[in-house]
DNA sequence: AGCATAAATAATAA
DNA sequence: TTATTATTTATGCT
């Protein structure tokens, strides 16, 4: 059967310690609540927090990883081996950010300032002819998002963006029309 | 020409203090670096807060507003008037949240004083079904909610704040802490 | 002055 | 874990 989460647990009083194992849920729900405020505190990504414990740490730490600690969406066993890293980590992390933004990027080991992507503006006509392949076939594979990229002359990664954001947006005006305002 | 915003112009030490019209930069940049924590804190959006601002004070605040005001990208007049409104407003969030996060909730998106809603009557068999959903579960998801407000044929938000309030009842007459957590 | 939406981030499916 | 979707933030535009 499923594995009960900590998330599941912690709001069942009698299981707020859990017996056998001696593993405190109240605390491990504490701790992911206030890792996540030091987190942002911090302007770290969950994405960054797991590449950086990956490099640090041994095993590996995936973006899925972080964000299922911290909803705790995440068995008490493992919660209870992972609070003690991250609490570490987090502590470092904090320590070297008190000399100064550029030292937490160094031990974070992204690059020190990696800007955002300046916002592309298609033509038109880019749009136009963006618009008919997505009539034709919403979810184009890899291969076909390279093609259209490379007809537009535009990124191909801008194409791929292009084609999620476009699914999103029939998805959020289709539901209002569907189901009513929800 | 392009007018300086506030992100510019606070990393010129001789400009720290607007001198002219005595904006002190250095204080709006420190603010608004803690008004993106404190709201993260509360585990609010930018969309969140401008909704919430536009329905207690007067003018619109898009979500716009309120990401360019956190990044700066603002003139330092635009900076200096919408401090204080967002001060303000944070730290009433800040109040509810300490009686409990629904009541921030509630705070956030419920109606505010100005253009209150008309109070709405339930008809008896309205409340009769209300009362057995209640007892079945008091605290019902988002979905739950959309489903019985279609139901009885009657505003989901109209709804929502039923079972807050019904909620709140049995909290004061039971002494009881039935919902734990806050 | 803020809408529309591209890009980034978080959450979930596979 | 990795892919992909869902949500949120940021920005080009007029």
């Amino acid at each position: 059967g499923d594995v009960a989460k900590v998330g599941q647990l912690v709001n069942k009083p009698q299981s707020a310690i859990s017996g056998e194992e001696g593993i405190n849920l109240e605390e491990i729900r504490e701790f992911a609540k206030n890792f996540k405020i030091r987190r942002l505190s911090l302007g770290l990504t969950q994405t960054q927090v797991g590449q950086a414990l990956t490099a640090t740490e041994g095993p590996a730490y995936s973006q899925s990883a972080i964000c299922r600690f911290e909803k705790l969406d995440i068995t008490p066993k493992s919660a209870q081996k992972l609070k003690p890293v991250l609490e570490k980590w987090l502590a470092e992390a904090e320590h070297w950010n008190q000399k100064g933004q550029q030292n937490l990027m160094e031990f974070v080991g992204g690059e020190p300032s990696k800007k955002r992507k300046r916002r592309t503006s298609f033509t038109p006509q880019a749009i136009e002819v963006l618009n008919s392949y997505f009539e034709k076939n919403a979810l184009p594979t890899g291969q076909e998002i390279t093609e259209i990229a490379r007809e537009l002359n535009y990124d191909r990664e801008v194409v791929r963006v292009w084609f999620c954001n476009r699914r999103q947006t029939l998805k959020n005006t289709s539901k209002i029309n569907v189901f009513q305002a929800q």
